[in-house]
DNA sequence: GATAATTTGTTTGATCCCCAAACAATCTCC
DNA sequence: GGAGATTGTTTGGGGATCAAACAAATTATC
């Protein structure tokens, strides 16, 4: 791919190009990196072969630290509607991941669980976003991680806040 | 909505969920900020009466500062495909925000261009951006800021680099 | 200078995420 | 027991994303 100047000849990119306020703005700056560490995720676990998404990941570990999780709690939980759930755990469920068991004290939820076969893989799965997690805070002492971190948290407390 | 305990019956989440190894992932703090923030945003604008995305607005900024830019070099930057910013473009150029004009120099590139009208919305979104900044970092200090902005850097850096 | 290769913008097709509204089944409360 | 609320699902409507194919236009090659 012409990854040089290529001469651009009339809308001049050649020249680097101007971000203005941009940088500036963590909103902008937040986004950029979410979109790399997202990248960075789906590379890692398609190199190992396997087929996960950030929020399928979160998804399982939340089912696998509270069983009989019920729809309507995961999707508090995660902050999606709960039709939007309906789906993912369909794809989960259909790659024998995950199962919908019948509350036997409440009828109109399920109870999540994930299979034998489905917890084998989280295990798997937590081994690689271990791996993901080292690459994209490569250059990030322990102390800016947490640091890190904590600023995250308190900006999304100050944007749920309002 | 019910935020009261509700007495769950059975799959028993009155008690607050485990959220296991997440709260210590990288990833997974930035994925909830940014949804966060992201909907700060989206409210932000709507209370405005404004309908406009970070992503529309990252746009505009880039079309503002580089005119004549061709949707090659806009999708670039953005890191999206060119095929992707089609829809985008249609529909801010439908708007009257912006325009695709015939490049004097290249046939095959367009050369994008902020309406005046556009240029006078984009004085008005930059204002509302403003103040959505000022909440979602309203508990930081600006060295809280500055450090925030300056490790969300590095960890693009380090997830690009892989 | 003519032809081949590349670049650009667009269309089409495929996933995916998201929400809102409506619905049947079920539960809770009075 | 009946009214009202809750749960999971379906349907409908936006968008975002990429990949592949194409025509038009520009470069590169000979």
């Amino acid at each position: 791919m012409g990854r040089l100047p290529a001469k651009t000849a009339s809308p001049g990119l050649a020249t680097k190009l101007d971000r203005g306020v941009l940088p500036t703005l963590l909103g902008y700056v937040l986004r950029r990196a979410q979109s790399a560490v997202f990248a960075n995720f789906a590379s890692t676990f398609a190199t190992a072969g396997a087929a996960l998404t950030p929020g399928e990941f979160g998804l399982m570990v939340l089912v696998e630290r509270n069983i009989g999780l019920s729809q309507m709690a995961l999707a508090r939980a995660l902050g999606i509607d709960r039709s939007t759930l309906v789906p993912i755990l369909d794809r989960l469920q259909a790659r024998g991941l995950l199962v919908r068991r019948h509350s036997p004290t409440d009828g109109r939820t399920h109870a999540l669980a994930l299979t034998p076969s489905g917890g084998k893989a989280l295990a798997r799965f937590t081994r690689l976003v271990g791996a993901h997690e080292k690459r994209i805070a490569s250059s990030l002492s322990t102390a800016e991680i947490r640091t890190l971190i904590r600023l995250l948290e308190k900006v999304r407390a100050d944007a749920r806040s309002v």
